[in-house]
DNA sequence: CACATAATACTACACACCTAATATATATCA
DNA sequence: TGATATATATTAGGTGTGTAGTATTATGTG
């Protein structure tokens, strides 16, 4: 059945900080500490070296990857927002769930705003699928 | 658009050792902490005295429910897997997916298990859907 | 090149969580 | 009731994350 390991993606935990910074690099792809730190700076007045610090982890976490050869250097991530959003909801699905993802796809299709098109393929899967269980 | 609050469950963070430990809560109804020990010991060695710790938390949190009028005490969950595990789903789905949690939704529909019958809820769920966004 | 400016490195503190040892209180049994 | 077993309370160390100050290094400018 091949139901496969956990993936590449391993061992995945993000503070909240770190995941409100994540968005930011995504949006750039190639980012420096001082344009994620003047695009959050709005909402949240935090220092600069606050952010830095924090990417630093990310980077050392695997997770963003470092171009120390310009300065300032310069940031992009290493994993994409879907596949982190997985890892990171999955040690919470299978550990508050057991694994079995159903009630919370049920709870977003419910509560969560999902466009048309979304449905469209969403139905398309459905079709496709093999029922596992 | 009513992006509301967060509803009741406000401010969810759940260790992973929480986490663990709630499964067990909610499939006893009302349990003791001796049998949660007894019930991860197998596959956690963890002191009888860290469950005690963690469960004080968990009841301090709100999370579950503390009837110290009997020795042992007996602990009672004071919401569901669903309704938490949603809650903390949504602090990772707000943040790394900035509020959209259709991506996660077609994830879990690829990747996830998925029962025929909740198959069927889902087919059904989205027939009667109000395509928001 | 000297100085100002910008960036990075280092250090640190607070709090949450995991873990558990030790101390104290409560039941239970002979 | 005294001893024993059981449970709870207290205390604490280690690690991770949020936050940021200070020190050091690199860059740009006159």
């Amino acid at each position: 059945m091949s139901r496969g390991r956990r993936k590449s993606t391993a061992k995945v935990s993000l503070g909240y900080l770190e995941m409100d910074i994540m968005p930011i690099v995504w949006r750039h792809g190639l980012v420096t500490v001082k344009e994620v730190f003047e695009e959050l700076y709005p909402s949240r007045k935090l220092a600069y070296t606050t952010i830095m610090t924090v990417m630093r982890r990310l980077a050392h976490k695997g997770i963003l990857e470092v171009d120390d050869s310009v300065v300032p250097f310069v940031y992009q991530p290493k994993v994409g927002s879907q596949e982190l959003a997985a890892a990171v909801v999955d040690e919470v699905v299978d550990r508050l769930l057991e694994g079995s993802s159903a009630p919370l796809v049920l709870h977003y299709l419910e509560h969560g705003k999902i466009s048309s098109a979304e449905q469209g393929k969403i139905k398309t899967l459905l079709r496709g699928r093999v029922k596992t269980e």
